[in-house]
DNA sequence: TATAACATGTAACTAGTTACATGATTGG
DNA sequence: CCAATCATGTAACTAGTTACATGTTATA
């Protein structure tokens, strides 16, 4: 599956590993992350696969970098895996929540440090939904062609994340309230 | 950590893989899952560690079963692990969420009908945590103690798949919209 | 009459993580 | 002066998936 989010980020511009990384960390990272290790790994198995094609652009200085693009039968599967109907749920995999289902066996000063902890961190992530993503966004229209559809796309997701976040702050809130009463 | 999902699972009555595949699946499967295979496979490795201990319970009729319980080793180990802060937000992967984001390459016919057949998809499983689930939940607080806290956070994690779903309810009519507008 | 539920398990494969290895330049 | 950034990659390990293998009984 990350051999998709590759093939889809190189549709614009040839990128590094590196750069795939930094791209990621930017903008799909609250649904889709990977690391570097993995990444190099895939670009190198997609490339023997004819996906993608590299060149090493030299460099002073710094590392040179090995660069890929797509090629046409890298669009052509991106292309054929859209087009595909998802029809089933994804499936999560929330180790927090997982933990927090088990909190009978726990020490309510415990459970209660620990939601005050989520409740801050997951605050912030929220805050950085609304405060800072929809200005990369706006900095970022200006790397594709203007009659180009991605940016609503890319405003979409970030807005699932700001949902999504404002969503477990209040779960967060709404279980402390609970657990004050009910322990 | 399937292996914790295990042994808080096997915290009030001992059980089969067969059962913790079934009680997963009704109770944790929105925020933890797992595949039998991966079930019997990880018992196997717990009982070699010590954290449970198997027997067989004949059974006429049908297969034999191989019923595990904890040990004390295997409570404390789940102990301790509760015991620890999660400082970092999980990190989640949504595989369609992925494919929406490449969308800019997709048929506005085929996004539309997608999103359509996902709101369908996310609306049932939404229903299925307000009405299903809770009359679940009730039936099964006979199983434990009353003086058991475990069902404030089995009723806890019910409420965040009802508003996960809501949340993701909500996102996709917005984007839709969106979309009839924007392409 | 077929398929779902009951029940356990192994083998092969795929994907992902952690640790290691290297090394210059820039910023605090 | 130390940590971060830039930059690529391999090796060993861990976890999870898919397919295979077996066989009865209850249900639609």
């Amino acid at each position: 599956m990350l051999k998709y989010a590759l093939l889809g980020l190189l549709r614009h511009q040839p990128m590094s590993g590196y750069d795939l990384e930094q791209f990621i960390n930017a903008s799909t990272a609250h649904f889709w992350h990977a690391k570097l290790s993995q990444i190099y790994r895939t670009l190198k198995q997609l490339e023997a696969d004819e996906y993608v094609l590299s060149h090493i652009e030299p460099q002073e200085g710094r590392p040179d970098r090995r660069v890929y693009r797509l090629t046409d039968k890298g669009r052509d599967d991106l292309k054929g895996w859209l087009a595909e109907y998802v029809t089933e749920p994804d499936e999560i995999k929330l180790p927090s929540l997982l933990r927090f289902f088990f909190f009978g066996e726990a020490e309510k000063e415990h459970i209660v440090a620990q939601l005050r902890l989520w409740h801050n961190m997951y605050s912030k992530q929220q805050a950085h939904f609304v405060e800072v993503l929809p200005g990369q966004i706006e900095a970022l229209k200006a790397s594709v062609p203007h009659n180009d559809t991605d940016p609503v796309f890319w405003e979409a997701t970030r807005r699932f994340g700001e949902m999504y976040y404002a969503m477990y702050v209040r779960w967060l809130e709404e279980t402390l309230r609970q657990l004050e009463d009910e322990l």
